[in-house]
DNA sequence: CTGAAAGCGCTTACAG
DNA sequence: CTGAAAGCGCTTACAG
């Protein structure tokens, strides 16, 4: 079945094309008769009309389609920041399309030429390693580009960012602070610049603490990260750990490390204190609800959308990084 | 800065913009010199040449978008089916553009109209509880439609969904068969048929095994999930409960109750058993791993997307209703 | 083997 | 107050 086109609606009323453009989309400065105005709206009605974005888009330029690339949209991070940034868009008239690059530099690539070619109007992405040659052309194009959690080294892309790094030292010396024997960081073994941040911001607080802190870094790949954080863990924390601190770097590395400690009853905080990067609902059905730092979600998708609008419509902005606050939500898992 | 069209590749070969055209699509038929071919491929690839879907969508009126609305891209349950379902899209060609309804019938009513406008070429939609209006008429315009997780009363719409029924039937019968005192549904107090025939199945199994149990059901609204089940849990449980078990019909009422469980120290399944439907990395942290259903996520995404393209390319299809089926999964939070 | 031309459904500068 | 017409970037039936 054909569907309802602005020529349908012109022929019925009687008037050309180009009046019932005008009345439809209320254009002032072109004066039309009230009569006409609302004959054409009531033939609208009637007939079902629904515009044909595409058609417009094709003339002006603009689909009011942004595209959204994350690592993955099943991981609750993701997803959360997804929400608000669907939010955010539809207030500003914007659609979302979505894509999981799974870390992957290749698939990362094929979504930013699918999205290029469904015309999105500008592209939040949370870049992957190696990535940084199709983002450099995209910024060459001139295509309207802001990454979100994650930043990439020699391409200089405007982004929305946590304070990684102080954040990371800030939490390290609440550690710190707590006299533990030993404190373990879990991450990931990675070349992206925002988890590295993560990890030296820990390492170098530990370091220039001055006190003689055992620490280790327990690493992990992205394939099976539950099963490698298990045995990694087990012969970290041996039989019967004390006066220990897990850092978690995210929260996926948290929830593998947490269904490890509860399967094997070590006690936390007792025996084991935990901090971890990231919100997750998860946290809330641990024995000892956990500690971890907050980032500031809704506002990352408001700049980050705001600041994509803004290269899209050309608001000159000399803005190159929005960097935003974590913040430690204390909660029972440190002694 | 104007991207490059397809007549620019027309006027640096020395060729018309149809010839491009064909070249680029890799029309057979056409025959077309391969030193023609050659230039074009290589006149394409130094002026970085990007098609326009735009443009070819105005043309044959096709736009590989796929819309999806769910309830909330936040919940696990959904950001797990749209994962499954990007990767089935992409693989068919298609791209998602999402939204969340929040259970919102005029929400559910705008993104609908919003995607029509975009003109994707089908949707995949968790209708919420009012749209059955909104569905009807877009159905009456045989505008390509699959329902994903629920089903509406009154409109018979091409669907994917559990055995709701069934699933909840059976679960409930071995519940029954571990001779508890009480076992309580929690369950949302809601008119969506799919989540009243896991309360059926599960009152009417209650009613039909005979035994003497005693029975309750918890229903919460929207809002304050969390503060709601905790305040009535704590009113049907007492202080000291035994010999009870909890059936959760959601993964959100599963992790609110469970919060309030470790909170009370209430010992799984010593004194409570646990089951719940639905999947969340979230069961592993409980201290007494979670019984629950587990729904085929990714074979539901698999049959929606494979739905909706037959419809799209009129495959004929008599198929209205595909139902797949749940799967208990044993853990240790049940005595 | 290749091109001229119509058309998809809109928008908009211009004319009257 | 309203319309004729060009054009956005493609596709495709048709002609040669």
């Amino acid at each position: 079945m054909r569907r309802a086109s602005i020529k349908d609606i012109a022929r019925i009323a009687g008037v050309s094309v180009a009046t019932v453009s005008y009345v439809l989309n209320k254009k002032e400065g072109q004066r039309i008769s009230e009569d006409t105005k609302k004959k054409i709206f009531e033939i609208a009605e009637t007939i079902n009309y629904v515009p044909n974005r595409i058609a417009r888009s094709l003339q002006n330029n603009r689909t009011k389609l942004l595209g959204l690339i994350v690592a993955d949209i099943s991981n609750d991070f993701y997803s959360s920041i997804a929400r608000h940034l669907e939010d955010k868009a539809i207030k500003l008239g914007y659609t979302l399309i979505i894509g999981s690059s799974d870390e992957n530099a290749q698939k990362f690539s094929k979504l930013i030429e699918l999205f290029s070619q469904q015309q999105v109007d500008g592209m939040i992405v949370a870049p992957v390693a190696g990535s940084e040659d199709i983002l450099q052309k995209l910024m060459d194009k001139n295509y309207p580009l802001v990454t979100i959690d994650r930043y990439l080294k020699g391409v200089n892309i405007p982004g929305v960012l946590l304070n990684n790094r102080e954040i990371a030292e800030n939490t390290t010396s609440f550690l710190v602070e707590k006299d533990f024997e030993q404190i373990i960081y879990v991450g990931y073994d990675t070349k992206l610049p925002h988890l590295l941040d993560r990890q030296y911001g820990f390492e170098t607080t530990i370091a220039e603490s001055g006190k003689n802190i055992r620490t280790k870094n327990i690493l992990v790949g992205l394939e099976n990260i539950t099963l490698e954080i298990q045995t990694k863990l087990e012969e970290a924390l041996g039989k019967n750990p004390k006066n220990t601190a897990l850092y978690f770097s995210s929260n996926k590395l948290a929830v593998a490390g947490l269904a490890y400690l509860v399967q094997n009853n070590v006690n936390v905080p007792e025996q084991v204190s935990v901090l971890a990067f990231d919100e997750t609902e998860a946290y809330k059905l641990f024995p000892a609800e956990i500690t971890y730092i907050k980032q500031p979600l809704e506002e990352m998708a408001d700049e980050a959308v705001k600041f994509l609008d803004s290269q899209i419509n050309q608001y000159s902005s000399k803005t190159k990084k929005i960097t935003l606050s974590g913040e430690l939500i204390i909660k029972k898992s440190i002694k």
